[in-house]
RNA sequence: GCGGCCUUCGUCUAUCGGUUAGGACACUAGCCUUUCACGCUGGAGAGACGGGUUCGAUUCCCGUAGGCCGUACCA
């Protein structure tokens, strides 16, 4: 039996995560928030807590270098705690941007970031924020209890409404840890009130296909995951892509290289052949563009930092700091004028006002690179959470062998969309011993503290134990039209179909409640329905054949009167009938039942034998019944 | 090679320095029973290895091993 997930009563149980002590590279894993011990107000005592990350104290910016948001100008302001701690202050970092920049070509305004601890001012702003906002003295910083979760979250919604994205490469169809990524993406913006978006990165024009598109947004939409708005295509945004990639070349922060694909070839092979990475070495970096060969299209390189460290506050692997020594002048726009991956999502998100990126943990040391894509651009990065990957049962990569199959394979194998949702969110992501969750359920728990870093092994046999659990739990109804539905999407579907007549979909919705606790997927339910479908006379299988033998031949015969007698035909009459000739005779009900079963479904297993005579109804009941004889 | 991430029953996971290391799936013994299921009651089953720190480590640190990811004018 499943413990039920526990919504969360007013007053949450309360998860303190301390940082693992520090050391070495990685500062500290800051999975919990530090703003659980509560920010004092006063300047010095936060100015000795925590001193690394996202949250920088208010008294650390020098009060002129904090431009407040003026006319035109939109302020983001993302929370930085947890927002459903009643009674736990919240630090939020104000990000303010120009007005307008989604999807408009004009140069971004250099983004301004200041954080404060949750104060007084908080309340008013939200009566009338913009407003406001100028008239707010930063360093004037009081304190603000949240009242409640709810609270929390509608300040927050009102403020900085969550932004998710699910961004597929349409190079294939969706695969199962797409679709996982893309239910936490929904589960996120859904638990904060949020949107999700979602985009399709079709940039690789040689390997994005239409087809795959449509099989992605068909998969999203059987698993129940929506989106706002159309979906955006990467590809199209290219000018855009490209306008920001020569800003920053006109700015001083990116510039072209002239490099041809041999040299970049001969330069990997050198640094190969004497046992250093490759890297680009910059030599286009400082040189005068004076220089440039003839006739070769340049492509625009960033200017990545030399020295220190690219520093990442990821929410589920903490603190992650790459030496910026092995990030290298990577291509931002093509010598073709065509955006990379790394560069275009930077824009996309910004432009598309992500708040949050959950991705698959294969971006992690791509965010690095982002990151400095995002610093020369002067845009606050959204904040950003790395899970990890789903491998196969055997633990290595996912292949088509194992669990790499599109979701409309999940579909064609029977399963329920609400099961495979069930399956997945707890693939990486626990509460506790939560293991059944509904649709709202998990919507209400959901938290990115509790994805787990490892990556962890698709495993069928439970997805069919859950599938089963929901069948089960399923109105007979609403299953019947399942599978009704599901025939479109299995072959033989159609030959099914034309059987299906108005009489066997009655009769297979009245043997719903025998058949739902006997299956695990939809399609062992049609199975199990295949009595009804088999025209006089059965074919019987193996088993079923064996039961009928003289034995059971004379059993069937010596009922057969009893049954064709009487009057109602129910279950509980044949029953009755059969019962009361078991005691007579001293057989055992097995000895009857079994080849009664036999005869009317031509198998050895079904639902309760004489729901299945009642479900049949008598005259194919009992013509079964003497065919056997 | 370099960089990053990971490692608790077979699998998914809980654990937040002190637990008989909990739950779920699977497995297994039994009960229920007209078959098969469902359901119920039991059972077996885990901290990769080696060093630290500590009165005490699954938990914190270091190392080793193994796995994964990245290192493209792919995404």
């Amino acid at each position: 039996m499943y413990r039920s997930a526990k919504l969360p009563e007013p007053e949450p149980t309360q998860r303190r995560r301390w940082p693992r002590q520090e050391g070495g590279r990685r500062v500290t894993r800051n999975r919990q928030q530090p703003q659980l011990q509560a920010p004092r107000a006063t300047t010095k005592s936060r100015a000795r807590g925590r001193d690394r990350g996202q949250i920088r104290r208010a008294n650390q910016s020098p009060p002129d270098a904090i431009a407040l948001p003026t006319a035109g100008e939109r302020l983001e302001a993302a929370p930085t705690s947890r927002p459903d701690h009643p009674g736990n202050h919240l630090i939020v970092t104000f990000a303010v941007h120009a007005q307008g920049v989604r999807g408009s070509k004009a140069s971004p305004s250099k983004g301004r970031e200041f954080p404060l601890t949750i104060p007084s001012f908080f309340c008013e702003l939200l009566g009338d924020h913009v407003r406001r906002l100028p008239q707010i003295d930063v360093n004037a910083v009081a304190e603000h209890r949240v009242a409640s979760s709810s609270e929390c979250t509608e300040l927050l919604s009102m403020t900085t409404p969550v932004v998710t994205r699910f961004a597929p490469s349409p190079t294939g169809f969706l695969h199962i840890g797409g679709a996982r990524t893309a239910l936490f993406n929904w589960l996120y913006a859904k638990r904060h009130g949020g949107t999700m978006l979602l985009r399709i990165e079709d940039t690789d024009r040689e390997r994005s296909t239409q087809a795959a598109v449509d099989a992605i947004i068909d998969g999203l939409k059987w698993l129940g995951l929506s989106w706002e708005g159309e979906p955006i295509s990467q590809f199209q945004r290219a000018d855009r892509h490209a306008d920001v990639a020569r800003d920053l070349v006109a700015a001083g922060k990116a510039y072209y290289c002239y490099c041809t694909p041999e040299e970049l070839n001969d330069m990997r092979e050198h640094a190969k052949a004497n046992g250093l990475p490759p890297r680009y070495d910059g030599r286009w970096r400082d040189r005068d563009p004076k220089e440039a060969p003839e006739g070769v299209k340049p492509a625009i390189r960033i200017k990545a930092p030399l020295e220190g460290e690219t520093v990442i506050e990821d929410a589920v692997q903490g603190t992650v700091a790459f030496p910026n020594k092995d990030l290298d002048d990577f291509i931002i726009l093509r010598s073709d004028g065509t955006p990379t991956y790394m560069h275009a999502v930077v824009v996309d998100d910004h432009d598309m006002g992500v708040t949050q990126i959950i991705r698959g943990d294969d971006h992690l040391t791509n965010t690095a690179r982002q990151r400095i894509i995002y610093d020369a651009l002067g845009w606050a990065m959204p904040k950003v959470a790395h899970i990890p990957l789903i491998h196969g049962p055997d633990g290595a990569k996912l292949s088509k062998r194992h669990g790499a199959l599109g979701v409309e394979a999940y579909r064609a194998m029977g399963y329920l969309p609400v099961a495979l949702r069930n399956y997945l969110v707890r693939l990486g992501w626990a509460h506790g011993d939560a293991e059944i969750l509904s649709t709202d359920e998990m919507t209400a728990l959901f938290d990115l503290e509790g994805i787990g870093r490892s990556p962890s092994r698709f495993d069928f046999v439970k997805l069919e134990n859950l599938n089963g659990h929901y069948i089960r739990q399923s109105d007979d109804a609403e299953l019947v039209a399942q599978v009704i539905a599901l025939l479109e999407h299995i072959p033989q579907g159609a030959e099914i179909k034309a059987k299906l007549t108005d009489k066997i979909k009655g009769q297979f919705l009245a043997a719903m409640p025998g058949l739902k606790e006997r299956a695990k997927t939809l399609l062992e339910l049609l199975d199990g329905a295949g009595f009804l479908f088999s025209v006089r006379p059965l074919a019987y299988d193996e088993k079923a054949a064996s039961l009928l033998d003289e034995a059971g031949k004379a059993a069937l015969a010596a009922i057969l009167p009893r049954l064709e007698a009487l009057p109602d035909w129910t279950a509980a009459a044949t029953e009755d009938v059969v019962r009361t000739y078991a005691t007579e005779t001293g057989l055992k009900l097995g000895k009857i039942a079994q080849p009664l079963r036999a005869a009317a479904t031509g198998r050895s297993m079904s639902p309760p034998i004489f729901d299945v005579l009642a479900v049949l109804g008598r005259d194919e009941a009992l013509g079964r019944i003497r065919d056997a004889i």
